[in-house]
DNA sequence: TGTGAAATATAACGCTA
DNA sequence: TAGCGTTATATTTCACA
């Protein structure tokens, strides 16, 4: 079970096989990534040895692709956010991968979405305060030429989801 | 300088102040939280014991409000992002949050924007196949009575953003 | 799975500028 | 007051049995 095997082992999946007490594990760890070994054995009932050994395996395998810090935006002066969503006039490759790269790399943006349909970007954006967010969909979305039109909508409130792994692993049987 | 004092000091800002060194701590922390004390004081120049020092401050000034693991979502099993927008027929201040809690914490969310203007609330879901998707909008979104309507959108690609500390430093000084 | 050695984190201290 | 270096203690990690 699990992932160790990385080689095509008989019947298994082709990137390794995630069980139910690695979706357990990962479900703690996107909780809270500092929690110690010890602590993750512990809370799932395994050896301390095993448990390093399945989280180590997920990193490799690259479940886990990395662990970060979430900051208190309004805490470190950007208060406001927005979602500014983004509409092209042409969408040739050239155009929308550079412009993708350009936006994503503006300063304020959280995350950057390319979408299908009407809009091609979603750009969920922090920022100091209602002159700043203007300035920034001024200096960095609308300066581009291929940018044809932008709308902005102020977010009241961002929550994490429950995630994929809900539920604790009576998802993913199909 | 830096948020030593919770305490009100002079003509500080409220919850302390957080400097450029701050910022670029907080920076290379969002990138990779799980760097060692050593190789941050190492990078930044800093004693292990400031760094530690400077990294709880920000962690009990609420700055840095947790660590989390970030997962692929398609090697385990959801390749299918989309966007899900929600528009209410009811706007009360009940029905509004009762539907935000619930949304929220259907499985495949990762996120949930409630949000200014026609769409109150923006869901990033992952799941494992457009079948899923459609699921998923039907038993956890058009089941509450007062969405009105909803608009799904394929996500191409999502990318990790700037963020607010872009640029290191020169940021915050309006 | 359990164990033990090496590495690391934490907290407290005095000292300096 | 912020930073530094040191200490002692607790904890973690990793390789191996």
């Amino acid at each position: 079970m699990s992932l160790r095997n990385a080689q095509p082992a008989r019947g298994a999946a082709p990137a390794g096989t995630v069980d139910d007490l690695d979706r357990l594990l990962l479900s703690l760890l996107t909780e809270d990534a500092a929690v110690t070994n010890k602590a993750l054995a512990d809370r799932l009932g395994l050896a301390e040895s095993t448990c390093a050994y399945r989280v180590r395996a997920l990193r490799e395998a690259g479940v886990i692709t990395g662990t970060r810090a979430q900051l208190d935006l309004a805490l470190l002066g950007y208060p406001l956010q927005a979602i500014v969503k983004v509409r092209l006039g042409s969408h040739t490759m050239a155009n929308v991968s550079q412009l993708y790269d350009a936006l994503a790399t503006a300063p304020g943006v959280i995350q950057a979405f390319h979408l299908a349909g009407a809009d091609d970007f979603h750009l969920h954006v922090a920022v100091e305060d209602a002159e700043a967010l203007r300035d920034f969909v001024l200096r960095h979305v609308t300066t581009h030429r291929v940018v044809r039109q932008t709308e902005t909508h102020l977010v009241f409130e961002v929550r994490r989801g429950a995630g994929v792994l809900a539920g604790g692993g009576d998802r993913g049987k199909r």
